[in-house]
DNA sequence: ATTATCTATAGATCTATAGATAATGC
DNA sequence: ATTATCTATAGATCTATAGATAATGC
């Protein structure tokens, strides 16, 4: 997989109203390769699969793959790019009314990583990623960025360098979600809730402080039903 | 790429000398696709490549392919074990003299960020296992547990679960070494040592002595010239 | 004599396109 | 009339194996 390079056009699209009718068609096309594509992506770890393949499970013909796509590399950017887009916009909405960055930045983290149970599909391709949950220049990466800033700003994180602290909060948050995947006994929100608590204190929060965060109730239990 | 599930038989088998000629033959070869495969993965990020491209690669007739791996993935899962071994040989003998648990953790981090700069194939083979560099059980992890086990009952570390400390620990490492592949004018040696303090400041160390066992000598500056 | 490597190839894909069909727009 | 989808297929791979060649072991 190649880094999701171009992307928020066809994002910009999908979030208006489209026009004709035409036009809903094919967006119609190109959402049924993007999530059969995530489907199978999320199954088997890859897209090493046949176009035919794909086109079958999103019951498409298979000439229309080329409509939209002119490589399954292209497909798979623009699934990730989908699914980080669409996880953004979901946290943003639940967290919009919350003040405190610290508190909007731990309840963001403790949600991503309670998808591995209420949306397994979504983790895989989040974690995929290669870190472009929180690397990207577009998806949930800049609200995060700005959470952090803030929180600095206002004395309650401390950090030498936002880059490797940008990095290691997605790296703590991906590896304990696949951690989730290795041990599924486990408790999926204690491991989650644990690794906010790891990078609160990474952070130089105090003890008392990040747990009462990390223990605050959440806003919601669920992304919604339909991502796309 | 699937979990490298079977290994360390050839592993071991490397690491005797091997009686016959013949043996020796054939591990040559068997070492020749591991080493093309994982400069083919360090270089594309992906073996999606055919296998004669591999054996040409690693100036190897195709059909010998087949004496050694039944398919692509199964020499993916060995180039990867190959490198996670001889990395994790190469820390455990540059740290045997170092009795500090918390010094030996935190030094075997710095050099392994540095490989971005030491022994960038190697660097990405180890980025790209999905965070098997720390929850494989072989090659390194081990090392970490036990060093991570020490440093609490020392006293010197605080962590209430270890499986999610591991985690957070590969998390990081891997995170901030894909962030020195993103900006390459940025420091290695900086990222790796920063990264690094961020991960002793989520294990409840004070300030000043995290930074420092961050700031002691390194005991080399680069592993071995040949890893295989 | 045995074992590993190499060469050549049959059969099975898989991709990309061309042309036919169906849906929309005016 | 235009645009998107679908079906069918040519050509280009790619995999796995069979048989020939070369290297080792005794």
């Amino acid at each position: 997989m190649s880094e999701p390079a171009v992307v928020p056009d066809m994002i910009t699209v999908m979030s208006q109203q489209p026009p004709s009718r035409g036009q809903r068609r094919k967006l119609r096309t190109r959402t049924a390769l993007i999530e059969a594509a995530q489907e199978i992506f999320a199954e088997r770890g890859d897209l090493e699969v046949s176009i035919q393949h794909i086109t079958e499970a999103a019951d498409v013909g298979f000439g229309s793959f080329y409509n939209h796509f002119s490589s399954k590399a292209e497909l798979l950017d623009a699934a990730l790019a989908e699914a980080l887009e669409s996880h953004a916009a979901w946290l943003e909405s639940v967290l919009a009314h919350v003040d405190d960055p610290a508190e909007v930045f731990a309840t963001s983290m403790r949600l991503t990583g309670r998808l591995v149970r209420t949306r397994p599909q979504t983790a895989r391709v989040l974690m995929s990623g290669r870190g472009a949950l929180l690397s990207a220049s577009y998806g949930h990466a800049p609200h995060a960025r700005r959470d952090i800033e803030a929180a600095v700003a206002a004395g309650r994180f401390v950090t030498e360098d936002i880059e490797v602290a940008l990095a290691c909060t997605a790296g703590c948050l991906i590896a304990t979600m696949h951690l989730c995947d290795t041990a599924p006994e486990a408790s999926v929100e204690a491991i989650a809730d644990q690794t906010v608590l790891n990078v609160l204190r990474m952070f130089g929060m105090q003890d008392d402080e990040a747990r009462r965060i990390v223990a605050l109730p959440l806003p919601v239990d669920e992304p919604p039903s339909t991502t796309l």
